[in-house]
DNA sequence: AATGCGGGGGG
DNA sequence: CCCCCAGCATT
């Protein structure tokens, strides 16, 4: 397939040297930057990360700083960003190391720790450690799928990871495998994407049967998870600067001890409950499920609940100091704002 | 191997 | 509306 591995290389590394994008885990280079990138990158696009990564510089500068951090505020600085165990694995994995006599030197060193796959150990291993391992993410999986041209229809994300992990350590520069591995990656983010590849620009074009075949659009071909729909009626109730909220318990599977707008039904309410006044509707998606919520208001005159267990009446000043999912502050700013 | 986990970018 | 994103842990 590929002639010359070494031009290969070479061609890979020139584009990145002459177009990677500046980053400040690339500026500022060093271990404890790159273990924070890579897990605010899990499943998160760059421009989607780069503020929380900054904040988080300024108040966990080091591995000590967050070793000793209240859990409370390692949330509050990963507040919005979802995948919340990441937050808590990343803190974990901090401990791990003040505590540990020696930093992990090998993938599977690395893969012992809390919140790091095959992925995130290849990835640090090789961007700090210079360790000859290859990473396999979504951009490598598209952009050797086209290089290849390999029209096999992966029936998951994982099978398609194991099948190129071969050829990924292949391709890998040892000289320099942390510049190589982001290089695929950055080309997988920048000219060899999902919807209009820019093959004209690309440096692997030459090694690209895809591109020569004339069809790399489609590929990798990965038959995804099917949707499925979901509902949800919440209340919207404020008394006397007071919103009512709903504490998910500890040990919930998902996001834990963070406040939400109540239910209907933890309340006891129905939707078709008289006293009650639709107030706004939105449709957003978590994991592969699509959520339908509709927002209501209780007539004034009803006085709901008492401050118990679950449910808090939080003052409309400390809003900000809990912790709140993305959607739900977001919503409940609009709603304060159209009263 | 399949599923759940948030949220947002971009076509 | 859709797919995808520098994945991981659990089952």
């Amino acid at each position: 397939m590929i002639d010359s591995y070494s031009d290969f290389r070479s061609a890979l590394l020139l584009w990145y040297d002459q177009n990677q994008r500046m980053l400040p885990w690339r500026t500022k280079p060093s271990l404890y930057n790159t273990v924070v990138s890579e897990f605010m990158l899990q499943q998160t696009q760059i421009k989607t990360a780069l503020p929380y990564f900054e904040r988080w510089l300024i108040r966990f500068p080091d591995f000590h700083s967050l070793a000793e951090a209240e859990t409370e505020s390692v949330l509050k600085y990963w507040e919005g960003l979802g995948y919340y165990n990441r937050a808590r694995n990343l803190h974990k994995l901090a401990q791990c190391l003040v505590d540990a006599d020696a930093i992990p030197d090998t993938p599977d060193a690395w893969k012992a720790l809390p919140g790091i796959g095959d992925y995130t150990a290849a990835a640090i291993s090789s961007i700090a450690q210079n360790h000859p391992s290859a990473v396999v993410d979504g951009n490598v999986v598209r952009v050797l799928a086209r290089l290849t041209n390999d029209d096999t229809n992966f029936s998951s994300n994982a099978q398609a990871v194991k099948q190129f992990t071969v050829l990924a350590n292949q391709l890998l520069d040892s000289k320099r495998p942390g510049d190589a591995n982001q290089a695929m990656m950055e080309l997988g983010a920048t000219l060899c994407t999902k919807g209009q590849p820019q093959c004209q620009c690309c440096p692997l074009k030459t090694f690209c049967l895809g591109f020569q075949a004339g069809k790399p659009e489609g590929l990798p071909a990965i038959t995804r998870a099917k949707r499925t729909q979901v509902q949800e009626n919440r209340a919207f109730i404020i008394r006397e600067q007071r919103l009512l909220l709903y504490k998910i318990p500890s040990d919930a599977k998902r996001l834990k001890d963070h406040y939400e707008l109540p239910s209907l039904e933890a309340l006891g309410l129905t939707k078709d409950s008289k006293h009650l006044k639709k107030l706004t509707s939105k449709k957003r998606g978590i994991s592969n499920q699509v959520i339908t919520e509709t927002v209501y208001e209780l007539d004034t005159a009803l006085n709901p609940i008492e401050e118990k267990e679950p449910f808090y009446w939080i003052d409309l000043k400390s809003i900000d100091r809990i912790l709140l999912s993305g959607p739900h502050k977001r919503w409940i700013r609009d709603l304060l704002m159209l009263l």
